[in-house]
DNA sequence: TTAACGTTTTCTTATATAGCCTGATACA
DNA sequence: TGTATCAGGCTATATAAGAAAACGTTAA
């Protein structure tokens, strides 16, 4: 079972924002507009919690939560937020989108990385030590990343749904299992 | 050659992971 | 002053968003 640590969300408020008002008259904790650093509005509806970044044409990114109900938790707040300052009517079919999930996950062992990349394929595989000391692998028709490192961790990322990921790990478990047997 | 326009890249955020490098601090 | 230790930043990965910069191409 991997383990979720970040989940990236989008949404669509429909409407366009004056982002600097917009960070002024919200009643969260944590809210930083600087344009010349950069252009989206950061709100944090927790201290410490997901960050909600927000664009001047309505679309905001939720990036930060552990798991899937926070997502929408964090969603709701927001919504709740923003329909408070009269800016959209509440509406039903304004959901968040998940798009990716990173998730770690530990082998059973460590393992010996360049052994690895060779037995994976190097069509799959990217492991360049010297640049970094995870190797990348890409799962065929899987939609995921995995970084594996000597110790046997591993994360799980660019995944839409934790099923997704969970598949990516089986898959990199059996091509071990079968490098093993051969 | 220069201007204008179109396309591509970079930036930012969260998060795990590990190795390397740099700078700061502490102690002999 | 020299050495040791520690902390922090960078490297790579994915993803959304959109402004801005950096390109490349075309025409005058």
């Amino acid at each position: 079972m991997v383990t979720i640590v970040n989940v990236v969300g989008s949404g669509d408020l429909g409407v366009e924002l004056e982002l600097q008002t917009l960070g002024d008259d919200l009643d969260v904790p944590f809210t930083e507009y600087n344009p010349s650093n950069y252009h989206g509005l950061y709100v944090r509806l927790v201290e410490d919690g997901p960050l909600i970044t927000v664009y001047r044409s309505g679309k905001y990114i939720i990036s930060g939560c552990s798991s899937f109900q926070e997502v929408e938790t964090t969603n709701e707040g927001f919504l709740t937020q923003i329909a408070s300052l009269g800016i959209y009517n509440s509406s039903p079919d304004l959901g968040v989108t998940v798009q990716n999930v990173v998730c770690t996950e530990q082998l059973s062992s460590a393992i010996d990385l360049n052994t690895l990349s060779i037995g994976l394929g190097l069509e799959t595989v990217e492991y360049e030590p010297e640049q970094f000391p995870g190797l990348v692998y890409r799962p065929p028709e899987i939609g995921a990343v995995i970084l594996v490192f000597a110790n046997g961790k591993v994360v799980i990322t660019g995944a839409s749904d934790v099923t997704i990921a969970e598949d990516a790990f089986a898959q990199l478990q059996s091509r071990i299992q079968s490098l093993i047997e051969n």
